[in-house]
RNA sequence: GGGCGCGUAGCUCAGUUGGUUAGAGCGCACGGUUCACAUCCGUGAGGUCCGUAGGUUCGAGCCCUAUCGCGCCCA
């Protein structure tokens, strides 16, 4: 018999649970394709993990996808499927890469000192060094992961992924390398993905100015644009072929401002007349628009920028001056030249880079590229035809029509930390090698003189195979045969293109299977107030520093609780103290629940003879564990946690516990069934909440499991007792068996009677504690009362000497405050307190108030809903009248009694 | 320009397939040293029916239309 600490010590508790936890083996499949006795037939349940970014650390997006993901894991493992959530982490190029050089720079050296081998072989001393800081931190969430199973993209196996993929869709004809425009991120010195590019609104300007007419320097044509160092790239003037005021200047040449280089007038649908001008000048080198103009007139594409986006030898004087630099500079000498026709203030939509923020150029550059239509049609059909389901529904449609309007991807990175595009070009003949195994001689001619791409991969080319490379394909290995496809991807709809999509359309085209049926999507962590968290807001909230504070249950919860399925979530450090305080709770109702198994009979001397409360708690409990199926298989979570809490703290501790102690006082049979059903409603909500707030429930189970064991009397339940809780049996939904209702409404009146008798305590300002008279008049619910004297008395604060039932009264007590609930009347003899005029008052605001209930029920009954309705429907309405109207009779009476 | 979400108590949010004048937490007011818990217990106030206006229906916070405000995604 041990005691426990009076307030739950989550910081004692929680390592040791988790250590114990891996340590015994609970986080692997029980059905493990690698063991013996493997059972194909055995239906696994399989998350693959959102990798994390190896070198980042835990924020509250991780922590609502681990707690949501680790929800689902216990909750089917408890389930008994073999739940296995395979863990891991991604090498993220560009913000790894970044990392490292910022640590170089700090040693005053950089990667180009360091050439491409010695700073690749950095990236990996800093990954060994840094790489398991996240996984540490996933791991204090209470993540369930199967660790032996955790997987980086840059392991050997997801390695040889990549390049199976690359090689397969190359010969396919999918894999391209092409000169196109491309988003150029000039800091980080690569080409970005469309996806990576955020387009924010910014004040600025647009910029009016001349182009002159090369052949009559008196004529001009006006053009506007926000960006005019791309004047220096322009290769034509567009009008619109049907804009009288510009018709005339079609097919002739106009002369570049500074540079004077002629170049034609184009007619294109395309030109918005009322933008700007109506004119407008094409730089195919630097502007996705123009770029596809350009290529329908078939004009020279000048680019004017370095990797740096410094101006380059094209730009004549310009070449070397920065890009906005340039923009300032050339403009003035516009305006000398007497080019310029005005600036007006414009908002412009700026494309700035996902990582950093900086301004990113359209630029026109050789890369590698996915044909990535043949892709996405299979993609979309897999969604159409149901074979995945999207939850929330409605992000279907933003599926879609992303895939719908999909373009390809560019998939070339000029960064060093990647996986190397596996592609040889030989020196000789000119030619690519494309191949699974590096090659030594080039494929076509067999020179040696091969040199390999320079380029890696997009960290999400790899991500895209996460859910079967990681389970060894493309080898058909046990685990790929057993675990694929997986079962329900977890993940926040800010990347439903970025990962959900392309893990779609990649599985389709190397596995031909969907990698998941379900696709379900949370959303964004925000503040309090809804704002989004960010440094430079000072608005963030550690997720580290909560569970040091308040405990990593208390977190779960209110992340679990708090989220509604693609809606984004606000937090605040409010709600987990809430939380914190519901394990407390949850831990105190599991003290005196252990307490009192302690001090119970050893054996029942007879049938349980059930109370009112053992029986309402007991159909309460039915009632939750349907409920909580229910949500579960719709996957409305939070809401599945609400109700667990409400039960818990509402019904069983507010309510039952405080009955128990009085039947626990009984002693003999009747505290042997009180202490035996709370262990079993104990039990049953620790099963029930294990998956939101696994430490506290697994650790009090413990106890509970050892107290009922340390009694002979089969306190156990039927099953007997799981190892431990993670992988205990979840309860099972039942059917009810008839009686539910009526002990429901008999207890449900008792509660009302106690209540009311409280609240008049209070209006009365009755010494707390102090044991009143009452006289209650119960009529048909007599025997209800007989039975809950005890609890009544005991609750609501009577004196159980001076506590009178009866049916009904000959005469009403005079001088006494006079109750009325339902039919039911109580008299508590205040005479002193009792002012009747004020009494008189109350009861006729009652009455009145009880009145206007009765006419709108009369009048609801005698419209057409009496026979439109269902007849249930209906009927409960004509219970209510009937309350009702006793409620007024009594009402009336102790009126007329006053 | 297209699409989506949100607008429910002072604050933050829930609200099963529409069933009948809505709930929680926090906050607020008042009262509590009852042997599980002050990280607590009890009582209460607070929404003139759920942004606004219409409509469908016997019945709408939940469905439809329009409209206002906020936010997001795509182009």
């Amino acid at each position: 018999m041990t005691e426990l600490p009076k307030a739950y010590d989550f910081k004692a508790a929680e390592e040791r649970i988790y250590r114990w936890w891996e340590e015994r083996g609970y986080f692997a499949p029980f059905n493990d394709p690698r063991k013996p006795g493997f059972d194909p037939g055995k239906e696994p349940f399989v998350i693959s993990i959102p990798p994390a970014n190896v070198t980042g650390e835990l924020h509250l997006g991780h922590a609502l996808f681990v707690s949501m993901e680790d929800l689902m894991i216990r909750y089917y493992r408890m389930k008994g499927y073999s739940a296995m959530w395979l863990p891991g982490t991604d090498h993220a190029g560009i913000a790894t890469q970044l990392q490292v050089e910022k640590a170089l720079a700090r040693e005053g050296t950089s990667r180009a000192a360091l050439g491409r081998e010695a700073f690749v072989q950095r990236v990996w001393e800093w990954k060994h060094k840094y790489g398991s800081i996240i996984t540490s931190q996933i791991r204090r969430l209470g993540a369930s992961c199967d660790w032996q199973r955790e997987r980086f993209t840059l392991d050997e196996g997801l390695s040889r992924a990549v390049r199976e993929a690359f090689v397969r869709l190359y010969e396919k004809g999918l894999i391209y390398r092409g000169r196109r425009m491309v988003n150029w991120s000039p800091g980080l010195g690569t080409a970005v993905s469309d996806l990576e590019v955020e387009y924010s609104s910014e004040p600025g300007y647009l910029y009016y100015f001349k182009y002159v007419l090369a052949d009559d320097p008196a004529e001009y044509i006006p053009v506007a644009t926000t960006r005019p160092e791309t004047i220096l790239g322009d290769t034509a003037v567009a009008v619109h072929p049907e804009d009288d005021r510009y018709r005339k200047y079609v097919g002739r040449k106009v002369l570049v401002p500074i540079l004077n280089r002629e170049v034609p007038v184009i007619a294109d649908e395309y030109v918005d007349r009322e933008f700007g001008t109506g004119a407008l000048k094409i730089t195919p080198a630097h502007d996705p628009n123009d770029y596809l103009i350009g290529q329908r007139f078939n004009l020279p594409m000048i680019n004017i920028l370095t990797p740096q986006a410094k101006i380059n030898e094209n730009g004549g004087p310009y070449a070397g001056q920065d890009r906005f630099e340039c923009r300032k500079k050339l403009w003035a000498d516009m305006h000398a030249a007497g080019l310029v026709i005005k600036e007006e203030p414009y908002q412009l939509n700026v494309p700035r880079s996902q990582r950093g923020g900086e301004i990113v150029e359209p630029m026109v550059s050789t890369q590698w590229f996915i044909s990535i239509k043949p892709l996405a049609e299979a993609a979309l059909e897999a969604v159409r035809d149901g074979r995945i389901r999207i939850v929330p529904e409605r992000f279907t449609k933003v599926y879609y029509n992303w895939l719908e309007n999909i373009e390809d991807w560019c998939i070339s990175r000029q960064l060093w930390w990647g996986h190397r595009i596996p592609v040889w070009y030989c020196e000789d003949c000119g030619r690519e090698t494309v191949s699974r195994i590096d090659p030594a001689v080039c494929a076509h001619c067999g020179s040696a003189a091969i040199r390999q791409d320079e380029d890696v991969l997009d960290t999400w080319f790899s991500s895209g195979l996460w859910p079967f490379s990681t389970l060894g394909w493309p080898d058909e290995t046990p685990d790929y045969k057993y675990f694929f496809p997986t079962s329900i991807m977890e993940t926040g709809y800010d990347i439903l293109f970025f990962w959900v999509a392309r893990m779609i359309m990649f599985s389709l085209e190397f596995t031909g299977k969907v990698p998941f049926h379900t696709v379900y999507l949370h959303g964004i962590i925000r503040d309090e107030h809804g704002q989004k968290m960010s440094k430079t807001k000072d608005n963030s909230i550690d997720p580290l520093g909560v569970m040091d504070e308040l405990g990593t249950d208390a977190l779960r919860f209110t992340l679990l609780v708090g989220s509604t399925p693609g809606n984004d979530t606000n937090l605040s450090i409010r709600k987990v103290e809430a939380n914190r305080n519901f394990a407390n709770k949850i831990w105190n109702a599991g003290r005196f629940v252990i307490g009192a198994l302690n001090q119970a009979p050893e054996e029942p001397t007879g049938d349980p003879d059930w109370t009112l409360a053992d029986s309402w708690i007991w159909a309460r409990l039915q009632a939750l564990v349907r409920d909580v199926d229910r949500l579960f298989s719709t996957y409305q979570y939070g809401e599945a946690g609400r109700q667990i809490y409400e039960f818990f703290w509402s019904e069983f501790a507010d309510w039952y516990l405080e009955i128990a102690k009085l039947q626990l006082a009984e002693g003999g049979n009747r505290a042997y069934h009180t202490a035996h059903t709370l262990a079993r409603i104990l039990d049953t909500s620790l099963r029930l909440l294990h998956p939101f707030t696994p430490y506290v429930t697994e650790e009090l189970w413990g106890h509970l499991k050892r107290a009922c064991q340390e009694k002979p009397g089969g306190y156990s339940p039927a099953g007997g007792w799981e190892e431990a809780l993670i992988i205990a049996r979840y309860p099972e939904p039942r059917p009810e068996e008839g009686w539910e209702q009526d002990r429901g409404a008999d207890f449900q009146l008792v509660q009302e009677t106690i209540r009311a008798i409280r609240n008049a305590r209070m209006e009365k300002k009755v010494t707390p504690g102090l044991r009143i008279p009452a006289t209650i008049a119960a009529g048909a619910r007599l025997p209800v009362f007989q039975l809950q004297k005890q609890v009544l008395a005991a609750l609501a604060y009577l004196d159980p000497e001076q506590l009178l039932l009866a049916d009904s009264l000959a005469e009403k007590p005079q001088g006494q405050l006079a109750l009325v609930i339902g039919g039911v009347e109580v008299f508590l003899p205040l005479a002193d307190l009792v002012d009747m005029d004020a009494e008189r008052e109350r009861l006729q605001k009652e009455l009145a108030e009880v009145e206007s209930q009765i006419t709108r029920l009369e009048e609801l009954l005698a419209s057409p809903f009496a026979e439109r309705a269902p007849a249930a429907v209906v009927d409960k309405e004509r219970q209510k009248l009937a309350v009702y109207h006793e409620t007024a009779a009594r009402l009336r009476e102790q009126l007329a009694a006053l």
